[in-house]
DNA sequence: ATAGATAGTTGTGATCATCAACTATCTATG
DNA sequence: CATAGATAGTTGATGATCACAACTATCTAT
């Protein structure tokens, strides 16, 4: 016991250097804890990454195609097969094809996604309340504003 | 909302429905697109994720153990041991057995290293004044302070 | 009618995280 | 000191994930 070991609570002190600089470390450890937080919320859906996501959009854009989908959740469009699959085969969404473009598929969500979602909105809120549990509400509609500027200058880089 | 195909250029208008209300969603993204242009940058370097930020955590903590390490970059010690493996194969670091407890290497940056490190963390700088650039030096410390509270909140929830 | 573009699918390979089992060393306790 | 338990690091197996390329089917333009 010569040293000081993580005893539940013990942090050793470590320092980050430049890296404490750069706003994409700390996006990628917060981001980490709370994706980590938010699997351990839903363990026994056994949900894969950008499954919960893809259902929200869908939910939100009724009839939305595969490729869109994928450009806005940030994944291959032969990645949004498998999740298109997998929620298909939970019975939350469907695929039904264009009449109007047979290419498409029209993406929608079912009355038991529906429901899903709704609860997997309700533990995504408990979530993220324990993190920013110390920010006061003005602090978050500022820091989501911040957030949405930076995703947008993404166009312009 | 959202319903007409995407013509070319055309950003179609997704609606990311109560998704857009979350921290956790934004933070994926941009942390995605930062990622992917980071690693591009640097594609000459076939870095594996987590090898720079440890790299850099090597730097201002020289002698840090690789348990340690592991726990600060969020990865599993075996994880820890690949990387450290591949820092040591492009004579960035060394493992050093300590000499008061034969179980724990000291890892310590190189001179190749350090030069390495200098030109990550330059490439990094450019990654983040892309998407960074719309935002004033107030706004970014803004920004910093309040990723900061989120992540050091984590301890407490 | 044909060429080229687009939506979706499939297969492949690389990467990666996680887990369990193993070694070697150290600490604690009698 | 002897031994049990903890710790640091390694290895190997497994499964998930993802990007990429090749493929099909449909559509559009000429």
């Amino acid at each position: 016991m010569a040293k000081d070991k993580q005893e539940g609570g013990e942090q050793p002190e470590i320092d980050l250097g430049r890296l404490g600089d750069f706003i994409g470390f700390r996006l990628r450890r917060i981001q980490n804890h709370l994706s980590r937080n938010f699997a351990a919320r839903n363990a026994d859906l056994n949900l894969r990454s950008g499954l919960f996501s893809s259902l929200a959009i869908i939910a939100a854009n009724p009839g939305i195609s595969q490729n869109l989908l994928s450009r806005e959740v940030g994944l291959d469009k032969s990645a949004t097969v498998q999740i298109v699959d997998d929620l298909e085969g939970r019975g939350w969404a469907e695929r039904r094809r264009s009449s109007t473009d047979r290419r498409f598929y029209e993406l929608v969500i079912t009355e038991g996604g529906r429901q899903a979602l709704a609860q997997l909105f309700a533990n995504l809120e408990e979530t993220e309340r324990d993190v920013t549990s110390d920010l006061s509400d003005e602090e978050r509609t500022l820091l989501l504003g911040l957030l949405d500027r930076i995703y947008q200058s993404r166009f312009r880089g």
